[in-house]
DNA sequence: ATATCGATTATCT
DNA sequence: GATAATCGATATG
C-alpha cells in the first residue's frame, strides 16, 4: 500500500457530540475541519468560513417559521445535512446542530480544496490553469456543494458523522488560528449578528470581499 | 476596485 | 404572487 499521492494524515469522523452543541460553538470548532466526498472519487477540502444560525429565535434562519416540509431536517438530531435549494440556481450545504428539537445549524460558506481538485474543477465547469483558479472551486456556497455534488435529492438529511457513506466531516490534527468574526452574508433580517467565522490564514479561499468592515479578529 | 443586475425555481403567504 | 443564507457578467471609477 503505497501512500502514493500528497501524504495527507488520516481523516477521523467527528462524532454527534460535537454538533451536539450551540451553533456558536460548533461553527467556530468546524473552522479547520474537513469535509469528504466518499461515494465517489474521493473528495477532501478544508473548511475555512460557516455561519451559525440559531433557530426559531434567529429572524434571518430557515427554522424562523417553525418546522415545514423544506426544514424539518434542522429539527431533527444533529450532525446531519441540510440542504437547500436558492434563487433557483444554487444548493447551500448545513450541518443541523443541538439537540433534536432545537434548529440551530451551520452553514458552510468556502472550502479549501485538498484533494480532487480536478473533479471539482469539472464538477464546477471551470478550468484550472493555476494556484489563482483554486478559489474558483470551493468559494462561496453555492460553489462548494457544485464542487461536491451537493443537491437536495442525494444529500439532504444525510449523516455527516458517518465515513463510507458518502459525505461524512473529519479532523486532520490541523488547528485553527486567527479566527475572525463579522456579521453574516446576504441575509436581509438580523444583518448585525455577528455569526460569520472565517479563517484569516485561509483569506484567499473565503468568500465575498476579503476585508469586512466590521470584522474582529479574536485571536485564538 | 465596488456596484448593479438578471437568471431561475422551490417554497411559503 | 413574492421571496430568497447566490453567482457570474457587465458597467463604471
Amino acid at each position: 500500500m503505497g501512500k502514493s499521492q500528497t501524504s495527507s494524515p488520516q481523516i477521523r469522523p467527528l462524532d454527534r457530540a460535537f454538533f451536539n452543541r450551540h451553533p456558536r460553538t460548533v461553527a467556530r470548532a468546524l473552522l479547520g475541519k474537513v469535509l469528504v466526498r466518499d461515494d465517489g472519487p474521493r473528495l477532501t477540502a478544508r473548511i475555512v468560513e460557516v455561519e451559525a444560525y440559531l433557530g426559531i429565535e434567529d429572524a434571518a434562519a430557515h427554522a424562523a417559521a417553525g418546522s415545514t416540509a423544506r426544514n424539518s431536517v434542522l429539527f431533527g438530531p444533529p450532525g446531519h445535512a441540510y440542504v437547500y435549494f436558492i434563487y433557483g440556481n444554487h444548493y447551500c450545504l448545513n450541518v443541523s446542530c443541538e439537540p433534536e428539537g432545537r434548529a440551530g445549524c451551520v452553514l458552510f460558506r468556502a472550502l479549501e480544496p485538498i484533494f480532487g481538485l480536478e473533479e471539482m474543477a469539472h464538477a464546477r465547469g471551470v478550468e484550472l490553469r493555476g494556484p489563482k483558479d483554486l478559489p474558483k472551486l470551493t468559494s462561496g456556497p453555492g460553489r462548494l456543494c457544485a464542487a461536491f455534488g451537493i443537491t437536495r435529492v442525494r444529500d439532504n438529511g444525510h449523516d455527516l458523522t458517518q465515513p463510507g457513506s458518502g459525505l461524512w466531516i473529519g479532523e486532520d490534527g490541523y488547528r485553527a488560528r486567527g479566527i475572525q468574526v463579522s456579521p453574516r452574508i446576504g441575509i436581509t433580517k438580523a444583518v448585525e449578528q455577528p455569526l460569520r467565522y472565517f479563517l484569516t490564514a485561509k483569506s484567499a479561499f473565503v468568500s465575498g470581499r476579503k476585508r469586512f468592515p466590521s470584522a474582529v479578529d479574536t485571536r485564538v
